[in-house]
RNA sequence: CGGGGUGUGGCGCAGCUUGGCAGCGCGCUUGGUUUGGGACCAAGAGGCCGGGGGUUCAAAUCCCCCCACCCCGACCA
């Protein structure tokens, strides 16, 4: 390939609408441009880093046994709502009625159409297992897309779904899904982790979540500092960190806290610590209201909230709410009395039991009481683990502090169970001649995330560090001068040389200065870039360079061809 | 959805407070000089100032409505 007939078209200046380096490099490298908010055009750059990633992951999904197919985008509305997704979905679904005002929906995942699939044409448990994939676009309308590729609300994924008989060939998909993961992101590579989640909405039991460490990510992770055990912070369960104090109840005091409404404000009025103040927070699990108790100090983890509850929804209520159904100013509200005022259910993490002579707000305006205490001043509904980890919590395996980090949810694999083979009536005959549903599990990989998660992870201030493996080009070749046709001449044929030895390999053909075409390559971040000069023409010698290392070797031609073989070939099974 | 912010040639911005010829840098075109880290000089092309309505002799600038995009919080690959 050529520069000068491709459409490469970098930028000197960061574009205003990116934030975050991989939106900003991804851009100005000529791979990506916004078209709507969260949707993209990939450049023929970009273009050719997301179809390397899609190689990898198709190599990888095939030799774990699975099949590719291709489902559609455009999905029946029915079969939603057979599944009982068609509602719960909300907005996030990009809905659309054919000429016929028939109701149809972009698909943001494919279990039910999968599931339709599988149900009609498996009957047998001689079929199984079966590990089917697509790598597809997927669409689900963000309240709030953002960081470019990052979160879009289109976007391509690889989904595989597995079908099994029984529990232990869920088992066995799973750990070659499991396993076939760690090397796409180590061949694409990426420093990851591999962390315990929450299965949240989707449903099943157990669940990992592929996490590339970056300081950018959305998500925050603990990992043990001892033993393997890592997790996300919504998944992590927490032991509470004070022990029961053998402190006497004091009387309960009203003391008057004017225009003091947050946990720092009432701590430095009042000259405590924030972990002896009652932290009341409210939400509605379902359109249920509810009180959480916390320690001042810690941060509500709603996702352990929603299962302690098992609502479907949690949502934090808006202080309009809360006035409104208390009568209090928002920040003076604590369990003393609050169930009086309007009915709510509390719950409390496992620390508020511990927590004696507690500050927590009177439910009155300006007012906060010292030495609440559980039992004689208030009752919970439930205890729970009710808070986010925090470094320095212990790890749940093996009790050794945990360190937190934040990381790029790039990948997550689910068992499922029967979910959907049930709703949607996917059943096999076993051997006794016995209906039973199908095992499911699904398995995703955001493609185009992954890509923003390599650019975040590996970049400088020249720009982007493609690991050979995910690079538009692997290498480029560079002519200090356009216009010496010596030199020109020489460039060509090093340029056919590595097209002919297999090398990918783009030829900076443009007529621009030197300074430029080297800005530009440091910027794409081709891993390679061979430049020719005089000393290519006087002394037969070819300037290597890589992009990762800084390291310049000369080689004469022949050799270098044989050079770059031989390293490429290494770099290509990943890094 | 709630909160904050921004929309001015392709890109980055100034101008708006206090209404009076639409500007600067980069990029683009042409010519010349340059040529190993985003060159220099000269001459050009390119804008319904996000859209609609209003106020005014006069609106990028003031007022109202709408739209788009970005950022911060509740969801997810």
């Amino acid at each position: 390939m050529r520069v000068s007939q491709n459409l490469i078209p970098t930028l000197k200046e960061v574009p205003a609408e990116a934030d975050t380096i991989s939106h900003q490099l991804l851009l100005r490298a000529g791979m990506l441009r916004r078209v709507a908010a969260g949707i993209y055009t990939l450049l023929p750059l970009g273009y050719r880093v997301v179809e390397k990633i899609k190689q990898i992951v198709r190599e990888e999904m095939n030799n774990a046994g699975g099949v590719e197919l291709l489902l559609p985008i455009i999905q029946p509305a029915e079969i939603w709502h057979e599944a009982g997704r068609w509602d719960v979905y909300g907005h996030e679904m990009f809905r659309l009625q054919d000429r016929h005002e028939r109701n149809f929906c972009l698909g943001p995942t494919h279990e039910e159409i999968i599931t339709d699939l599988i149900r009609q044409e498996v009957k047998s448990y001689r079929q199984l297992p079966l590990l089917l994939y697509q790598i597809q676009n997927k669409y689900r309308d963000e309240r709030r897309p953002r960081f470019g590729l990052m979160r879009g609300r289109e976007f391509i994924m690889k989904d595989l779904y597995s079908f099994d008989r029984d529990e232990s060939g869920l088992e066995t998909s799973y750990q070659k899904m499991y396993n076939a993961y760690s090397r796409i992101f180590s061949r694409c590579g990426l420093s990851f982790r591999i962390v315990e989640a929450d299965p949240g909405a989707i449903g099943g039991s157990d669940t990992h979540e592929f996490m590339v460490l970056a300081d950018t990510g959305e998500a925050e992770i603990v990992f043990c500092s001892v033993c393997d055990y890592a997790a996300n912070v919504e998944k992590a369960p927490c032991q509470p960190r004070t022990s029961p104090s053998a402190g006497e109840f004091k009387p309960l005091k009203l003391v008057s806290t004017p225009g003091v409404r947050t946990v720092q404000e009432v701590a430095a009025f009042l000259g405590v610590e924030p972990q002896v103040i009652l932290k009341t927070l409210f939400y509605y699990a379902d359109s249920e209201l509810i009180a959480v108790l916390v320690r001042g100090d810690r941060a509500v983890n709603e996702t352990k909230a929603k299962n302690l509850l098992g609502a479907t929804q949690l949502e934090i209520a808006s202080e309009a709410e809360i006035t409104r159904q208390f009568k209090i100013p928002i920040g003076y509200a604590g369990p003393p009395g609050l169930k009086e005022r309007a009915p709510v259910k509390i719950i409390a993490d496992y620390e508020v039991k511990d927590l004696i002579n507690a500050v927590a707000g009177a439910n009155q305006p300006d007012h906060h009481y010292l030495n609440v205490n559980l039992g004689r001043d208030y009752e919970v509904d439930t205890l729970g683990d009710l808070r986010i980890a925090e470094e320095g919590d212990l790890c749940p395996k093996c009790g050794a502090p945990l360190h937190l980090k934040r990381g790029i949810e790039v990948g997550q694999i689910f068992k499922l169970g029967v979910k959907y083979s049930k709703a949607l009536g996917a059943t096999i005959l076993d051997e006794t001649g016995k209906e039973i549903p199908i095992i499911m599990g699904c398995y995703g990989i955001g493609i185009t995330r992954t890509m923003a998660a390599a650019v975040e992870q590996r970049h400088d201030e020249n720009g982007i560090i493609w690991p050979v493996s995910l690079a538009p080009y692997e290498a480029v070749v560079i002519p200090i001068s356009h216009r010496d046709s010596l030199q020109v001449k020489f460039a060509e044929e090093i340029y056919q040389n590595l097209l002919a030895h297999g090398i990918d390999v783009i030829y900076d053909d443009r007529p621009e200065r030197a300074g430029v075409k080297f800005k530009d390559a440091d910027l794409i971040g081709y891993p390679v870039r061979l430049v020719v000069g005089n000393r290519a023409v006087s002394e037969n010698l070819v300037e290597i360079k890589w992009r990762a290392s800084g390291e310049i070797i000369l080689k004469e031609k022949e050799e270098a061809i044989n050079y770059l073989k031989n390293n490429l070939n290494k770099l290509r099974k990943g890094e």
